[in-house]
DNA sequence: ACCCACTCGTTGGCAATGCCAACGATCAGT
DNA sequence: ACTGATCGTTGGCATTGCCAACGAGTGGGT
């Protein structure tokens, strides 16, 4: 008989916890946007763009925590597809201002949708009260990193 | 005056937490396993290898999540290194068994050492009770996954 | 004994991700 | 005017996680 054992997940130490989550909930987020055309720096920048306005690309990559080259090519795709506009910045001719159209922010909120189902997904094991704590105490670790 | 605002984290909706976290915690775990020369697929393997004995290379990707191709690579790393060896299986010519070096164990040892600290200075945050809150609860969601 | 389907290890490739270096243009402070 | 920094952009690199294909080998069915 060819031993054909199903997938495990290895329990040993606690240590590689970290390791399977991330790994887990990476897939799921690339997962949920990939189903609608979209990418994590997306998401990045729309929501970057939205919470605190337009800006210059080097400010959104900082925003979000993305690489200036980066940002170019996020910002080309975005506007290909409409979501957002570059314009030269009158006041200063090294900078472009990226803002978001309305359409930009319609597809922010799908994205939100789909991320919000993808969290669901990975809480669903979870109770109510379980899920929200997690969230909270998850909220508590990045802000503490900064 | 040049507005370099320092990088922030977005807040915005809550569904974008997972990205947030995703990402922090998987340069937590690669810095940590890059520090002593080590890679995620390396760690994986030899978990696997010790939680569950010698094994095929097939099986060995089947236990760990991966791919066969990506075996084989790790495989030769770790035997450059000493940490496992790689026969032939005598009762199947198709198949090589992989085994632990004492070595090999040793350094699981540490890499067990350095990825507890990664993930203590993640949960340096939260009290000792919301770390481990957050510990049984990540578990109970690996573990709903398969 | 002969197929057939499957598994094995291996090679090679692909796309996404996250970085870094360098360039010319522009700006700010002196 | 000179100097140093920042801007957008291009191009490259290494890692990660996959998939396809190959030749060699195995097991089941007939």
């Amino acid at each position: 008989m060819e031993t054909s054992g199903a997938p495990q997940r290895l329990r040993g130490t606690t240590s590689w916890l970290l390791g399977q989550a991330t790994t887990h909930a990476a897939r799921l987020v690339s997962e949920a946007l990939g189903a609608v055309g979209a990418r994590r720096y997306h998401y990045s920048l729309l929501a970057a763009l939205d919470e605190f306005g337009p800006a210059s690309q080097a400010d959104l990559g900082r925003r979000g925590g993305l690489d200036r080259s980066d940002v170019v090519a996020t910002v080309n795709e975005l506007a290909d597809k409409g979501f957002v506009e570059r314009r030269p910045d009158p006041g200063d001719k090294r900078r472009n201002i990226v803002t978001v159209t309305p359409s930009g922010v319609a597809h922010l909120r799908h994205l939100d949708r789909v991320l919000g189902q993808a969290q669901e997904s990975l809480l669903a094991p979870l109770s109510a009260a379980e899920g929200e704590e997690l969230v909270r105490v998850l909220n508590v670790v990045l802000e503490h990193q900064g």
